[in-house]
RNA sequence: GCUGCCGUAGCUCAGUGGUAGAGCACCUCAUUGGUAAUGAGGAGGUCCACAGUUCGAUCCUGUGUGGCAGCACCA
């Protein structure tokens, strides 16, 4: 006998191998008819499952959240069947659930497009309609391995051969077709309703290797109802709007051209923008920190040095002299990275114990040759100004700089309107790296001990996680991840503790005793790359920039040519006080005017005519509100300008 | 870098084996108006680059280049 608790409270006993369906169907027929699984103490199975030992038991319909993943799940397999039914021939890889849906690799000769997608989702469709029940089986390995040999399901046999010798194969039939699966599944292919949608065709590799074969990749998507699937297809068509590039154009902040891929040319609007985000940094290092500015590329050499030749040559730029008779044979590194530079500057001169920590601080632009692939927008360039910082410390003082370095980067998301979940990430010593196993077992303890500090301080807001062997070659790092207004991650900070390039550039410091020292060496930025930062500050805001980043605050709009004189009086008094504020004289309707600056998303319209110009007022109307307020032109200002006064200076006036 | 798709006016996009079009933007003229497009006219193109096929290529083929969606990569 089995003892079994319901969710109620209710325990009861049944006899051993029964199955989940049977004791639905002993409560109500309608029960086991809208039972699509079932959790056992917590875990979803299959209700065919049978039942060995007590438990919790629920059952779980296709409303339940936790069915989702089961309806997605189901989904891929039927996926797979119409294709294969489609295309015979077509190999099978896997299909596992994912964020926000599905996906399918194949193998198949000629790669599935677009057009392909709707008549993949009719043969869907007639395969849900059919209803076949899923079913379990477990097979033998060897069984397994021939049927799939035989089928010409190559993939599988290679996937069967991965699994650990002491699990199970399970197959799961949906009529006569079938997969090996780990399951669980629903009861039958009619559960899964119609609220899918084939979202895309990609090439990606076999078991995410780049030296695999590409197949051939289906994305989908599921839900239990046709509401939450359209809600998440115009979820994503306000993603798109969103688009920073697409924000760029209509804003008038930056472009790209053919002759330089993946970098910026910055508008006079954008570079407004880029400028206030690093006045901002600026104020915020003041005091702490000592600004540098490293050469933009030196002697191959000192890459060599600090391994970065070894390791990453292959992203790096390089620069010789052009002249086609130079005797000048060197060649030079562009910068990938400041911290070379950095290095030069503390070993420039001896150093105490005294001075430490040194926080060394550069605007820095970087180049990378980042694979054409890549290429994002923003949001992966290959040229790109990091806020970038080393300290230079003793190992007692490193846990209280990351520390502090914590407070810079929560405190500094806060203030570009971040206000959402943070993710810190560890990542420890990857593959390809250098320096001693002590040296990083030293080094990945102390951050181990940060990383528990920074999530007992973030009062449940910071999540912390782990990243195996994602950590940088000279040590390991955290990663700060931010969310943003639609719920997206990024991943912006990073603090990086080294042990090993000071070491590699004999930089030392005089300890108390008089000996030398080479001191630990923090890497750190807080946006990361501005560029990218930018970006994703642009998407968080939908281009609704608050005001002190803004690049055109306000406008002055005239509704006839009566007001000219008032509107540049207005514009000239705003400016007097620091707001970046244009006129706009145009011989247009206000309609007109109206519609052109709320395009390109100012933040504050002015709008004045004869009766504003008589009584020295102004009609203020803000970007996403139809309300117009009337104030007088001194109140505006006034109003305006502490507005636009950036958060720390807000604080600082507190 | 890999797979697939794409490159025509500043932008969004039609179109054709006989060297090209629309809307918006731009310029000019008229219009002086109260909060998301006033009307009329004008100007604007090496149809991404190179090679090939062809009497003739923006169109077909190849190569390169840049972009888009994934994958891989991201010190």
């Amino acid at each position: 006998m089995v003892a079994l608790t319901f969710p109620d409270g209710a325990r009861r006993d049944y006899p051993d191998g029964i199955t989940g369906f049977d004791i639905a169907k002993g409560i109500s027929p309608s029960l086991a008819k809208r039972t699509v699984a079932m959790a056992l103490d917590g875990v979803v199975v299959d209700l065919a499952d049978t039942i060995e030992k007590d438990a919790r038991i629920e059952f779980v319909s296709r409303e339940d959240p936790r069915a989702l993943e089961l309806i997605r799940h189901d989904t891929a397999h039927v996926l797979a069947e119409a294709v294969q039914a489609l295309w015979p021939g077509t190999q099978v890889t896997i299909g596992p659930v994912i964020e926000n849906g599905f996906y399918y690799d194949f193998q198949r000769n000629q790669p599935f497009t677009p057009e392909d997608l709707p008549v993949i989702e009719k043969k869907m469709k007639e395969i849900i309609a059919r209803d076949k029940p899923f079913t379990k089986e477990i097979w033998s390995r060897e069984d397994a391995k021939k049927v799939f040999a035989d089928k010409g399901e190559n993939f599988k046999v290679e996937l069967i051969n991965a699994i650990p010798e002491d699990q199970s194969l399970k197959i799961y039939k949906q009529g006569d077709w079938f997969d090996l699966c780990r399951g669980p599944h629903m009861t039958s292919t009619g559960k899964i309703g119609n609220a899918f949608k084939l979202m895309r065709v990609a090439g990606a590799y076999w078991r995410g290797d780049s030296n695999n074969p590409m197949l051939s990749r289906i994305y989908g998507t599921a839900f239990a109802k046709q509401e939450e699937l359209d809600t998440y297809l115009k979820n994503m068509e306000e993603a798109e709007k969103r688009d920073h590039r697409k924000l760029g154009r209509e804003m008038d902040l930056f472009h790209f051209q053919e002759e330089g891929p993946g970098t910026v040319f910055w508008h006079a609007n954008g570079w407004t923008i880029f400028q206030e985000i690093v006045a901002y940094m600026r104020r915020r290092l003041r005091g702490e920190y000592q600004e540098v500015n490293a050469p933009q590329m030196l002697d191959k050499s000192l890459w060599e040095t600090s391994g970065h030749w070894g390791w990453f040559r292959e992203n790096m730029f390089q620069a010789t002299s052009a002249g086609d008779d130079t005797e000048d044979e060197r060649v030079y590194a562009i910068k990938p990275m400041n911290c070379p530079g950095h290095i030069q500057i503390f070993k420039h001169g001896l150093k105490s114990y005294r001075d430490l920590p040194l926080r060394m601080a550069e605007f820095g632009i970087v180049h990378r040759y980042e694979p054409s692939g890549a290429m994002h927008g923003l949001l992966r360039v290959r040229a790109f100004t990091q806020d970038d910082a080393h300290i230079f410390c003793t190992e007692d003082q490193m846990a209280d700089e990351c520390m502090k370095i914590n407070d810079l980067i929560l405190s500094t998301y806060a203030d570009f309107g971040f206000d959402g979940a943070l993710t810190v990430k560890l990542s420890t010593r990857p593959e390809k790296r250098v320096g001693s196993d002590a040296a990083w077992d030293h080094a990945e303890d102390i951050m181990q001990n940060v990383l528990k500090k920074i999530e007992e301080q973030g009062g449940g807001r910071i999540k912390t996680a782990i990243n195996p062997g994602e950590g940088a070659f000279y040590g390991p790092k955290f990663e700060y991840v931010l969310r943003d207004a639609i719920g997206r991650d990024w991943q912006c900070g990073t603090t990086q503790v080294d042990f090993n390039l000071p070491d590699r550039f004999d930089a030392f410091y005089i300890a108390a005793d008089g000996s030398k020292k080479p001191p630990v060496m923090i890497h750190r930025a807080i946006c990361g790359s501005m560029e990218r930062f930018l970006g994703v500050v642009l998407e968080h805001f939908a281009g609704h920039m608050p005001l002190w980043l803004a690049p055109k605050q306000a406008m002055v709009c005239t509704i006839t040519s009566d007001a000219d004189d008032y509107a540049i009086e207005v514009r000239d008094a705003a400016r007097k006080l620091g707001l970046r504020v244009d006129a706009d004289l145009k011989n247009e309707k206000i309609n007109y005017k109206v519609r052109e600056h709320s395009l390109t998303k100012v933040p504050a319209l002015l709008v004045v005519g004869k009766k504003e110009a008589e009584t020295r007022s102004v009609s203020i109307r803000r970007l996403g509100s139809e309300k117009q307020t009337v104030m007088s032109l001194d109140e505006a200002l006034k109003t305006l300008s502490a507005e636009a006064l950036p958060p720390d200076l807000k604080r600082a006036q507190a």
